[in-house]
DNA sequence: CTGAAAGCGCTTACAG
DNA sequence: CTGAAAGCGCTTACAG
């Protein structure tokens, strides 16, 4: 503290040389004689010089900075605060020229990503996508990170090769919390069915393996069905209905993805007393939390992760600082009066 | 999307005058005819002109943004995280000249707090503080705002006419949401002590009644105890040990503020099976849910409390934004596997 | 190998 | 009442 940041200026001062030399030593350009470039570096180390990121901004300004962003949204209320963040972070840089393009896809159809990726992919050079897990998907992404382009997979992770990031939630940890939690409000004795979105998305099938882990430290909790619903309601409905028909001694039902309506429906229905958790807190689980339907959910900061993907991007291409690759964004469970 | 914003000099084009009178009629100063400043702000209008904030800050580069940032923070681990936040934000801002001078006291003691805003007070001009609840200091910062100073109130809210912002969680609804965990926790059963900081901080008193009011709803639920520790250790053990002799049921501690360590040192003494849930994640009780010694906590992210609280600085004087007068963190329930 | 200039979008004196 | 200029810290041609 006390003392303002050296500028470029005053190092070359202190050098006795010009501006643009002073630039050539910090940028490792040509053209400059060894002594003065080790000359000015040292100064500029000595003084701790940093540059001004509001200067360099101002000489790209009117430069726009194009962010592709491509997302399984449609019909996912999920995905409403992850487009609230991405929108705000767009908003917070716009002075900086970051300009967005948003495609909207409904379901995990990897056909359909790739497509949309091929729509948008003349002299784009940022892209945010929320991926799924397909080959012929992977090498396409692969393909445009060796272009050069940045690429930030959000909400779902796969494994690409030199991405800038991953923003998004641990997901096995947030199964390990959900698990914790039936235990928990179980007190150790359960008959718990798991209700499970895609096994096309990988995050989904973390969250039955963190849940499934932590629930074999009980010994009195059994894991009696593992149903999947596409994150459809229809399908959850079907699939919820079957379950407890199945499985007589079910007591406890926890959601690690979408369909919440259409399985409360099918529990409901059913009439018996069955606790249940779920993930995520849109506006069909936080009424149904308000009415005492669901007891806990695990949510993961769908704004913040909106708002980070298109961070990342501005950091790498902007302000030029160091970009995490892994960003996990924060777990925390809501119960009813967490809802506001 | 698609177009860059429209510029003064653009604006000074169209209407074919200089930049000086496009200024002065963007900016209500005199010295222009009011035909060519009607001219102006219809242009202005029609483009949705926005100041560059780029361009601005550069302007006022080189100028300090001095901040006071007064703290209860000594010896109480969460505040670590609030000047975690504070320390990230003085960075990311630190291009456009904002500086804090901290200062860190023991306890609550108003007149500690009076005497550091007096020896903070000459020249600055935008201050931070964690406040408690006490006539003398009310007036103090009343004064300070009626000179035109920022004054941001960190964590503990109290009544100031035109401060700028509180910054902290409202901690009613984090009462109610350890209510709704005790009646989860207990199934409806419980034998409730409820451990409590300080009476001087208002917040600590919101926490007890968010806390009793919920467990009213649970016709099992009773309340045997509350006791207060004053956020130490030391005091905290001893009322603990106290309220476990004069009462033989307790099964159930909700600690609402500090004092973690000692609390269950007692209890551990005791013996008996005590369910426990707390406020917060400090180290203590991070350990203490790995043990399972607290089943869960009721966090409010200290990180982006002090986080903005540099930003609402930065947003009035800096950015010239709207500030929220209220901004209350996100509540969120931990366990143990939410521990990183 | 090095320097001088123009420009990004704004503000702030100063000159007419 | 209005304009022309300088400057914030940087980058990017261009001239020597």
């Amino acid at each position: 503290m006390g003392h303002l940041a050296i500028t470029a200026k005053e190092i070359a001062a202190l050098a006795g040389v010009s501006r643009g030399t002073v630039d050539r030593a910090l940028k490792n350009r040509p053209r400059i004689s060894r002594e003065t470039k080790e000359r000015i570096l040292k100064i500029a180390e000595q003084y701790n010089y940093k540059p001004n990121l509001i200067g360099k901004a101002l000489v790209s300004s009117g430069q726009k900075v194009g962010v592709a962003v491509i997302l399984t949204s449609v019909g996912n209320p999920f995905f409403d605060d992850v487009k609230n963040g991405i929108f705000a972070a767009v908003k917070a840089y716009e002075d900086y020229g970051i300009e967005i393009n948003l495609t909207e896809l409904k379901g995990y159809n990897p056909e359909e990503l790739i497509s949309a990726l091929e729509n948008i992919q003349d002299g784009i050079e940022n892209l945010i996508i929320t991926p799924v897990d397909d080959e012929k998907l992977k090498g396409k992404l692969q393909e445009l990170v060796e272009k050069g382009i940045n690429v930030v997979l959000l909400s779902s992770d796969i494994d690409v090769k030199g991405k800038l990031s991953f923003v998004g939630c641990d997901c096995l940890r947030s199964g390990k919390i959900a698990g914790r939690m039936v235990g928990l409000l179980s007190e150790g004795h359960a008959r718990l069915c798991i209700v499970t979105g895609s096994t096309l998305h990988p995050g989904h099938r973390w969250r039955v393996e963190g849940v499934s882990s932590v629930v074999r430290e009980y010994s009195d909790i059994k894991i009696v069905d593992v149903i999947e619903n596409n994150d459809d309601n229809e399908t959850a409905y079907l699939a919820m209905k079957a379950a407890l028909n199945r499985n007589g001694d079910i007591d406890f039902v926890c959601i690690t993805a979408g369909g919440v309506q259409g399985t409360l429906k099918a529990i409901e229905e059913d009439g018996r007393k069955i606790k249940v958790c779920s993930f995520d807190d849109i506006p069909a689980t936080k009424e149904a939390m308000k009415n005492g339907k669901i007891l806990a959910t695990i949510c993961q900061q769908p704004y913040e992760q909106g708002y980070n993907a298109v961070k990342s991007i501005f950091d790498k291409v902007i302000a030029k600082t160091h970009v995490e690759e892994r960003q996990y964004s924060e777990l925390s469970i809501k119960v009813d009066y967490s809802i506001q």
